[in-house]
DNA sequence: CAGTTTCATAACTTCGAGATATATAATGTC
DNA sequence: GACATTATATATCTCGAAGTTATGAAACTG
């Protein structure tokens, strides 16, 4: 014997409302639709589900078991459109977001806890790489978005990049380093001290040779290399060794960590930092808010980068 | 956002059976149809509920979370299959019988506990009464079966009443008592005895008073009265008094508690042992389990009292 | 025993779920 | 990489059921 889940709802809604008409009520139908349901219902069944007769109407212990049903599906209906509503707009979904291991470590991981903070239930798997391996997993859909350093021309058809922050790398080195107490740095003093180097394959591995061979500085001694933006901190602001960091992380991390910039031009590389997401894969509510959030994060960041360059020309 | 339940269901199906065709047939539906209710469904949402061309079928996330409703839906549809299911067999449902007191305790309740050993779910609500409330709760469908002693030309028209035992009263006492000693007790030697009498209000009582008419004990002690069956034995066996009851409960008592019949006619109640029902209320399966039940047991009663005495007569 | 409320019935319309037949897409195989 | 195979999508039709309004019949109210 099998019920239609709807007849169930219908039936839990006439026994919580204590009537035909309320039920109908309740469920914005007429009362006459309820009435037929019921009573179709009742010869589907084969025994009557309220008592006959009775002004208060009451269900018999058949009905009241079949309402206990009905509340159930009523539960589900309910917890369903709960969450279509939450997906849709975006306050619920999954977020696949990769990039490159500092930029992810040192910038968007604090904006993902701000996010979290406001979209709770909204879950962000993130996983690091550069350039070659994320366009993969953007394309055949492992991930969503990938927020990266990029030259604008290189990026191909099928993705759209947009820039969130103009590419600008800056020695690093922990505060109180003796090459901060000067007002111009030389070449000549930078070669005294060792070099914190990222991955080999990375792009950020790229700038710091480049960086190095534009201020004339050949060879230069590698002390550590390898690690992950907290392995590169912490070498960072226990020794005098300097590295190669974008300037947005060392923002960020300045108030927590004792690292600064030296103020020494290495050249801007030609690329900008940005998200990169598939043309063809329309972005579910989550992610779009995601991105929003972030590209917003990154406009108050740039902001408040300008300003504090300005406050240090006043000084 | 509405989304039928129904629809809910075929999505676990799908998802729980890896696909459209074998979800299709899990729940007896063409496949083309299973597939137009999704692709309804995916549009209704605004979102895929599976990931796009993947062939080994998989959800989305939301998907997903769906389906789990689903699976609640069909959970309570399921249970709902089955509690009609076992109400119609009756193998589930309330009865709610009542009886005069000293056949309830006696008898029935006995029977009760056989029913329930094969009918674990049938809850019984018991209670006691004499003829003419029993008849008045049947009437206003307080209870749903009456089993009780009549005459059966008293038996009102809206009512049916199925006689399932001739009324024979007995004067019962311990094993043991002096007057079992006796092959013919005289009137003389009963009267030595005190009594031990039913409620006032009650048939055995009317009994009572005409057995002792009968033979021809016109004045007598009572020494105990008010007691429904549990004291009645407790008093009857620990004591010398004498008491009437249905030859039926001694009988059935007898293996139990240590009370006898004696051996003298006091004359049949022109009544019969009968179940009572309201012929315009038509019986809900359990019940009409429940009343086959009693008159089997009933039957069988009346083998084994028949005999026992034919038994008797040999030794 | 009115008046009011609540439920049942009637007649009709519309929408959707079911079916079969068939096209299209994905997957495995040689 | 082409082909066979299986799985899913689409087209078209039919029928049932759920919705509507209008109205009749009970059952509570005072």
């Amino acid at each position: 014997m099998k019920l239609d889940p709807r007849h169930l709802e219908i039936l839990a809604a006439i026994v919580d409302h204590g009537g035909l008409t309320e039920g109908a009520e309740a469920l914005g139908k007429s009362q006459p639709s309820v009435s037929r349901t019921l009573s179709q219902l009742e010869t589907r069944v084969g025994a009557p589900l309220f008592q006959p007769g009775r002004r208060p109407l009451q269900p018999t212990e058949l009905g009241a078991m079949l309402a206990d049903q009905g509340r159930a599906v009523l539960k589900a209906s309910r917890a369903s459109s709960d969450i279509v509503d939450r997906y849709l707009t975006g306050h619920a979904g999954l977020v696949r977001v990769g990039g490159t291991p500092i930029f992810m470590d040192g910038v968007i991981s604090a904006m993902i806890a701000m996010f979290q903070q406001q979209m709770p239930d909204v879950r962000v798997d993130q996983s690091y790489g550069y350039a070659a391996e994320l366009t993969g997993k953007l394309r055949n859909g492992t991930i969503d978005m990938v927020i990266l350093p990029l030259q604008q021309e290189t990026v191909p058809e099928d993705l759209a990049f947009q820039p969130i922050l103009p590419g600008l790398n800056v020695i690093a080195c922990r505060t109180g380093h003796p090459l901060t107490r000067k007002k111009l740095v030389t070449p000549d003093e930078i070669a005294r001290y060792s070099w914190i180097a990222p991955p080999a394959d990375s792009p950020l591995y790229q700038d710091l040779r480049r960086a190095l061979t534009n201020i004339g500085a050949e060879d230069f001694r590698i002390s550590f290399s390898g690690g992950s933006l907290a392995s590169v901190i912490e070498v960072l602001s226990g020794s005098d060794s300097l590295t190669v960091l974008p300037y947005s992380v060392v923002f960020m991390m300045r108030e927590k960590v004792a690292i600064t910039a030296l103020s020494l031009e290495i050249g801007h590389p030609d690329r900008a930092l940005g998200v990169l997401v598939a043309r063809a894969r329309d972005e579910i509510p989550a992610l779009r808010r995601f991105r929003s959030f972030v590209v917003a994060q990154f406009e108050s960041l740039s902001r408040r980068i300008a300003k504090q360059q300005s406050d240090r020309l006043w000084r």
